[in-house]
DNA sequence: TGGTTAATTAGCTGATTGGTAAATTACGGA
DNA sequence: TCCGTAATTTACCAATCAGCTAATTAACCA
């Protein structure tokens, strides 16, 4: 049947969903590397690594560059302030809590001491 | 081998990475929703919106009461208040872009006409 | 009790994921 | 030209996912 969701809020959550990632992009927040300096901290083989950095391209969060035999990758924060975005609208939704906001209204219906 | 990563922080993205499950949330910030309310708009089948419901409910961001044979779904906001936290560590990378930086600080060099 | 409605569970399929090992491409340097 | 290093590609595997149909559970009502 259908697949996987293809459009790009979809991709770039599904980016994010894995610990991984996550921690590739901790990393590159530092600044650029080559896939061996983000492959040395994991316990994962180098194929593996590459995989997770296609995900992450497809997904518009890094970008790559090329200088020799080395392909730089650099963060691209962009799809993260889309995402960002996304979440803003229900942020009204956490920051007053309803169950908190009932306590409010009764408190203020209650007569000072 | 391993699987699926289990952390919140990836539960909850894997779970935003569905264009379905989004419209769900949206639909609940309207106000709780019974699943069949919640399935109206959507060509899929019953069983398939209760396993995104599911999906939903791992991560915490819905909840279930019942009420008779109806199981009333409600919006829980607090892991995306804890996704958008993650995301704001990046926040910096996409509000003031280096290039643009860059060329705030080659402005300031030049002396005001 | 039996019927209706709400919702989930079970079982199936095909596609995707996350990992591996082995082979391949690409580049720089002696 | 040949070697070494960087990185990707190519199978391959087990597990998961998203959807379906059919069967089941749960609660209300008459």
């Amino acid at each position: 049947m259908s697949a996987v969701a293809t459009d790009p809020l979809s991709v770039v959550f599904a980016a994010l969903a894995d610990p991984t990632r996550r921690a590739i992009l901790a990393r590159l927040a530092e600044g650029p590397a080559t896939v061996n300096e983000i492959a040395e901290p994991f316990e994962m083989t180098l194929p593996a690594i590459s995989k997770h950095l296609k995900v992450l391209e497809r997904a518009g969060l890094i970008s790559r560059g090329r200088q020799a035999q080395w392909r730089p990758c650099t963060l691209e924060a962009e799809p993260l302030r889309a995402a960002s975005e996304w979440m803003g609208q229900y942020r009204v939704f956490w920051e007053h809590r309803f169950d908190r906001l009932d306590a409010h209204l009764r408190t203020l219906l209650e007569p000072p001491a």
